[in-house]
DNA sequence: AATGGTTATCTTGATAATCGAGATAAAATC
DNA sequence: GATTTTATCTCGATTATCAAGATAACCATT
């Protein structure tokens, strides 16, 4: 193998590795916030899905978050309780109920990032627009491959480990 | 503003956001991950810090989990149960101990990551030398924003929320 | 329209992870 | 040497989660 070839590969697994532990503080600041916001962990992650998806029903969320049809149950009793969703009969199948995100309270949740954002974006205005293309194509390839594996797991999970 | 300047901004707040959905899918696949492997998620989350830090105090993990020293002494006692911490003395201070990570274990969990770093390692090398470097680069940078971010929410926390 | 089977959610009792306050013991400070 | 602080552990209470079963709506077949 040329050295060329080489450095690249040390580069790629580099960069893996950087992205792991990334990856990591992303969860404990997760963690954190939830913490601060006086809510649940599980609540936090669920009110973010709700946030990208939009109205979903509980049994998506189920698959979503992996927790059990009761557990699911209990989350959305939580989050109706503190306001951050609201529970709405699916009228094409009344078997369903939608999880619709209350705009309010997701707006507030929003404020929490904010610092983050900001400093996200302070930090990465040094790159040119070339590079910041490089930098999004890359983020949104990552993103993909997170979602396969995610799928993969779900699937598992669904099969009975 | 220039017209440039604006179409930089709003790449850079496209970028923070796909970030930020890009942190969510690794939090889910992190809860994935410890539902398959069998452990909660708290467990996995402290091996991978171990795997980071090395031996550490049963405090500094109090204080990065966000746990109370309670929860740390049952987590600890999982986790030695499970064979993949050891608990030892700090001989010079005989009041602490030192949590320390076992090889074996360890790599078992680095296994279960093996599927994701290698499809992040091939979908990144269509990128030349250069442009990982870029990424690279980014990557680093907010790896270190987050960890002042976090650093920022575990002061908070210590000086009652 | 009646039946049986499937799907979606909720209910309930059990389990276990986490918290919070207090106990113990070692170190640091005065 | 006495007091305060620090580090971990213990234990009872709380609560998020699970697992299994109940309920109710949908669907396909007859």
């Amino acid at each position: 193998m040329s050295r060329d070839k080489l450095q690249k590969l040390e580069m790629l697994e580099n960069l893996s590795q950087s992205l792991h532990k990334y990856g990591m503080r992303t969860v404990l600041f997760q963690q954190n916030m939830a913490q601060k916001m006086g809510v649940v962990h599980t609540d936090l992650k669920t009110a973010e899905i709700l946030n990208e998806t939009g109205p979903i029903t509980a049994g998506e969320l189920s698959r979503i978050t992996g927790l059990s049809s009761g557990s699911v149950t209990a989350l959305i009793d939580r989050l109706e309780k503190t306001g951050y969703v609201m529970r709405e009969k699916d009228e094409e199948d009344r078997r369903r109920v939608m999880i619709t995100p209350i705009q309010k309270r997701q707006q507030q949740i929003k404020d929490h990032f904010v610092s983050l954002a900001e400093a996200t974006k302070e930090a990465c205005s040094t790159y040119n627009k070339e590079e910041l293309a490089v930098i999004l194509s890359f983020v949104e390839k990552v993103t993909k491959i997170m979602d396969h594996e995610n799928e993969k797991l779900m699937v598992e999970r669904e099969n009975g480990n």
